[in-house]
DNA sequence: CTGAAAGCGCTAACAA
DNA sequence: TTGTTAGCGCTTTCAG
């Protein structure tokens, strides 16, 4: 299709130079005199040349493109959390004029690594094996989501024991003490360290922990659904909900809604996320707001560093997430 | 950081063959035998050889990497559109295993075309500078989101004005006689033939059309809130409400409710895109249904075949939308 | 400050 | 079927 280009050896014909000094132009290489500069500007402009990349990679040697792999398991694509990490990290690698190669994997069929100077894997789950390659073939990485600790592996993840801690420590703050959890999916870290919290802050507090007030979700409305009706049924009703996500937190209003009882003053509901739709709805959500984004954009930084050789040593950052107060909760007391 | 690479000559070596035929085993060229295809794949095996895709490409002349450049104006990241694009675009490049670079542009700040062998550009408003470059540098590409019939590009568009037209038809066909309209950007071309679609069934069935029912939205929540807000202070109340998309339906429906109406008692809301949210909530939204995802991946269909050669003529497709029937509309006598 | 020439790693005629 | 060799378009020593 795309007629053949115009090469740097063109340029060079019609400034009347040699393609080394054409180069040195291109390259902003300082030792050009002025004469020279603008002949082969003019000389780019008039033939509308841009240098292919390509060909500019294989001689430099260095590839200023990186991988973002996504494993595409169920849900993950409608979810808060994807679209934030690709707007991170496709905002900071334009900012960083680095090319960003977008893959969302099936977790089977490898991903082709070759071509990047750089790979983020959102998240460990789903990302095993293209990630054992790349650590394999030494091509540098960074995970995200995921504290990494067992392998040797850069990684920046959300502090999600802390943002749980903080969430339950305010429950309990304002008097709760019936506090139940719909838990995320405990396959992932991000389930079982916000479950951790919630444990960790009831024990503190001196408040047993109830089997029955743990259910145990997978993040989705549904799984939300069914652990709420679970919980109204209890005879001791929580006067509190902790979900492990908006959505399920959102879907737990929505239930509570639905049996006629009032939130935040019948049950208080407290999420994790901040997703936009927290917002809407008759009820805001009271929630613990993840740094995604920030987080996207700085495993483009610290990805950037260690391509560029300024970075030796392991990046291992957790990210601290806040709680984010709205109408959801309420003074226990109103529920006794 | 990343050690060097084996290269081809190592491989060859290592095999005892030449470069050219370890290139042939790479390349699935069928004439090796079977016996030095083996020894070259062992020997590919034991030094973690992988060609370097910038050299393949650059010796191959082809570049079977697609760009897909979304422009980042206010809001778009945080909507259904992007996601489904971005998912259906990236799951079709899978699929083809076509590399894909996302550039998230801010519509001023040039994107590198330089190494994208075809490009796909979300909609045309906020692209026009990049798309501009794509079709004088002779890049192929493809818009989408847009039937951009007046300048000579490929485009793979959905049908707003039939969308529009099925919605509000379904309205007036239960009985409605005063439908409002919360219009789109009108910048946009969606927003433009929404309207459009609007107006030309209510003309079609000989209802008036009556400026006060038409109010200038732009896709957000707010708009959505004041519009609605105007709508229900009319002396003559509308009996329908159809928004030009559903994040705008749902925040039409929720005002509704809390001035203590009832949905779709006492008015009916039908929005347009069938975002997952329309599923949640107390009324489930009636909508017009996107087909997004499937636009994105035939895009990328497209692309690969006018750059494999394979397509010479323009490609011009208008994808059909369909009506969703919910809960939020009922019939017209209802609320008389 | 400039240019000739040797690659970057791989592919593809062309000969053998 | 295989190997030799000349590029792909650009960068980068190294002399000049």
């Amino acid at each position: 299709m795309a007629e053949k280009r115009n090469r740097i050896e063109d340029v060079a014909k019609l400034a009347g130079v040699s393609i080394t000094t054409v180069s040195r132009v291109i390259n902003k290489v300082p030792t050009v005199t002025e004469d020279n500069r603008k002949k082969v500007d003019e000389a780019v402009r008039k033939l509308r040349f841009r240098p292919d990349v390509t060909a500019q990679r294989l001689a430099k040697g260095v590839n200023y493109t990186i991988g973002l792999v996504i494993p595409r398991y169920e849900g993950i694509f409608f979810s808060f959390f994807a679209m934030e990490i690709i707007r991170g990290v496709g905002i900071a690698c334009e900012g960083l004029k680095l090319d960003l190669l977008l893959h969302i994997s099936n977790g089977r069929t490898p991903v082709n690594l070759g071509n990047m100077g750089g790979v983020i894997f959102a998240d460990i789950l789903g990302n095993e094996k293209d990630l054992t390659t790349a650590l394999e073939d030494n091509i540098p990485c960074i995970v995200i989501n995921n504290a990494a600790d067992t392998i040797p592996v850069n990684y920046i993840a959300v502090d999600n024991l802390g943002g749980a801690k903080k969430a339950v420590e305010y429950l309990v703050n304002i008097g709760h003490r019936k506090i139940a959890t719909i838990t995320g999916d405990p396959i992932t870290q991000a389930g079982v360290q916000r479950l951790e919290g919630y444990k960790s802050i009831l024990e503190k507090n001196g408040i047993p922990i109830r089997e029955e007030y743990i259910i145990k979700g997978d993040y989705s409305r549904r799984s939300a659904r069914i652990a709420t009706e679970r919980l109204l049924k209890l005879k001791e009703q929580p006067t509190a909900i902790f979900a492990a996500s908006d959505d399920m937190a959102l879907e737990a209003l929505e239930v509570i809604l639905e049996k006629g009882l009032r939130v935040p003053e019948d049950i208080s509901v407290l999420g994790f996320d901040d997703n936009p739709s927290c917002l809407y709805g008759p009820v805001t959500l009271t929630t613990v707001k993840q740094p995604l984004f920030q987080m996207a954009q700085e495993a483009v930084k610290e990805l950037h560093k260690i391509i560029s050789g300024k970075t030796k040593t392991l990046v291992k950052k957790i990210l601290p997430a806040e709680l984010v107060i709205r109408e959801s909760c309420t003074n226990a007391s109103k529920s006794k």
